[in-house]
Parts: structure tokens; sequence; C-alpha cells
DNA sequence: TGCCAAAGTTATTGGCCAATCACTAATCTC
DNA sequence: GAGATTAGTGATTGGCCAATAACTTTGGCA
């Protein structure tokens, strides 16, 4: 396998361990252990942990926005965004997706207290990115999309906590637990 | 000083340090030296890390209430609401509470990762109560408290990537970096 | 086929950290 | 002021982990 393939894959197997554990807690041990390589080719791949780490983060953010954009392609406007909270919806299903999210979070503060700065321009230009172009499939409106994003961190959390999809606190969130859809 | 002094003054510390490096990312050491008492002495007062995280975890939450309770007191609907709108603004410039919060969302997945399934319950119910006090207070309406908490959580969000006061992506929060408020 | 570059491994190290143990200092009570 | 309870410390240990260095395997191509 090429380098190029191989780093794609560990990015994608830091993702799932990085959401687990979050930076401190996960090992490389660990990532290198589910791609299928030793420990210190990572160090071949990668200068350091914390690369792994940016590369997952950014591979998260841009892998949801393949997701809207797949969802929501040719609408616009609040078709869009119902094309979009209901493949949210089907997104969360996968719980590292959004952990992974939640992860970068967290660990902008945590890199800025050791005098890193770049790991939170890198995090806020992605996630800026993000909001953008979900501003601009919306319409341009940025008070839609402002709470478009608020559910969805509403929705992170919930799902960070691991409230049951039949919980009483997902009331709001029709489609969710349920049948269909259109949040 | 008595156990329980100290044991709050503990909590209190280990939230500060819990909110910049997360439970792996956090040594007691670190906890201790903040406290001013020796590392081992931790031990005498709590069980393991695990309970000094817990406890953290409910003392954020809890605080969290009591700013919203104290803004809002005698206050109803909408008014109790932009009342504690206003408080969550200035809450938030205290970037530890918000992170702690953070931290507590995280953590439960990488806690059931490890078969540890007592945080997760405890961290719902703590976030569940708070829920249901906002809701109580805002009037009864489910859909409203869930739109507030919505917009509580991606503010969180923004403070953890640490967007300044400034930045466009505030634009929608009237209030903060600003004058006054009403969000 | 033989070579070389890229892919990959084993062994190791130095540092950190939760938790335990054995011990000391202060405070209270009669 | 003795005796006991409570607050608190120093030293240590066993396990983990990022990163390095030195070495081996594999595949393509002249």
């Amino acid at each position: 396998m090429s380098a190029e393939e191989r780093r794609e894959s560990v990015v994608r197997a830091a993702m799932v361990e990085f959401a687990r554990g979050g930076y401190r807690g996960t090992s490389t041990e660990a990532i290198a252990r589910r791609v299928g390589v030793s420990q210190p080719y990572l160090f071949r791949l990668f200068p350091n942990k914390q690369a792994i780490f940016e590369a997952a983060c950014e591979y998260c953010i841009e892998e949801t926005w393949r997701v809207f954009d797949r969802a929501s392609e040719g609408l616009t406007g609040e078709a869009a965004q119902d094309a979009m909270s209901r493949a949210y919806v089907d997104l969360i299903e996968d719980r590292e997706q959004v952990m992974m999210q939640m992860q970068m979070y967290v660990s902008v503060f945590a890199a800025e207290s050791t005098g890193d700065v770049q790991v939170g321009e890198t995090a806020r230009a992605a996630w800026l990115r993000l909001f953008e172009r979900i501003e601009e499939r919306i319409g341009g409106s940025r008070k839609e999309a402002t709470q478009f994003m608020a559910y969805g961190m509403l929705i992170n959390t919930l799902v960070g906590l691991g409230y049951p999809k039949d919980h009483r606190i997902w009331a709001e969130f029709e489609g969710y637990g349920k049948q269909a859809g259109g949040c």
C-alpha cells in the first residue's frame, strides 16, 4: 500500500480511536493496531501524534460536509435545510463521527494552554468553512444557518451523553428513533 | 481545614484543570498543586481520580443552574428566558465553566468504552435535571427549552473553538462582545 | 536478475502518572 | 496533658506511552 493510501487509512482509524478516547486518552499503539501496522510506522507517515489528530479533525469536518452536500444536492432554502436535517439524524447513528467533532472542540483549549495555537486556527477555519457552506446551501440566511448549527450542537451533546433514542429528551427531534423526519 | 471543606476546594480546582486538559490530560498532581496539598492526599478525600471527575461534573452543572436561577428569579416565560440568555453570555466569559461541560459530554463515551456505565448515568441525570429546571422556569414549553439549550450548546462550541468575541460567527448573538443583550 | 527505493518492523528509552504505604503534625476531648 | 482522632506528607512502584534508531522485507523496473 502506498504511503498516501496508508495515511488515509490511519486518519480513518485515528478518527474512531480519538472519538472514543480523546487526544490524551488514545495511544498511537491503539491507532496502529486498528490500521494493522506497527506503532512506530505511524511516525513515518506523520511527524507526531498531534499531526494525526489534526488530520482526523479536518477529515471529520469534511466528511460531515460531504454528507450534507450529498443529501441536499440541487436543493435550496427550506428544502435543503430539511434534507440536511434528515441526513444529520442518519449521520449520528455513527456515534464516532459526532464524538470526533466534540473531541475537536475540547482539544483547542487544551492545545492553547500548552502554547500551541496552530490547532485552534485549523479547527476554527474548518468549522467556519462548514458553517459557511451550510449557510450558502440554505440560501444565505445567517440566522437560519445559526439555528441549524445550534440544533446540531444540541444533538451532538445528547449523543455524547448517550441518551437512548426513545428518551423523552429527543422529543423535539422528530425522526430520531421514529420512522420519518423533517426536523 | 475540614475534610469536607477540602473536598470542595479540590472539586473547584479539579474543574479548572479538567476543563483544560480533559480527564486523561489532567494529572492528579496538577489538581493537588492548585489546591495546595500533596498529591496522595487527594486519595484520602476521594477513592480515585474518576470520583474527582464526577464530582467536578456535578458541581459544574449545579453551578450553571445557580447562575440561571439567580438571573431569572421571580421571572417566567420570555422574560425568564431573556434573563437566562444574558446570564449565559456573562457566564461564558469564564471559559473554564463552559469547557468543563464539554469535557463532561465527551467523557461519557470514553467511560462507556471501558465498561463504566456509572459516569454516563450520572451525567445524563445531571443534564436532564438542568434541562427540566430551565424548562420549568421558562414556563413549561419543551420546544422553547430545547431551543434555548440548542443555542447554549452552539455557544459552548464557539467558546471551545475559541472564536474571538468580535468574530462574525458571533453575529447572531447580540450582547456578546457588545454592550447589552437579549439574545 | 539484481538493485534500490519505498514500506514496514523490532527493540528500546526516558518521562509521566495513579495509587499505595508508612509516616508525621495538628487538633480535640476528657 | 495523655490519648485518640483527623489532617496531611515523602517516597515509591508498576504500568503506560510517544518517539527514535537501527534493521528487514517487498515490489518494480533497467
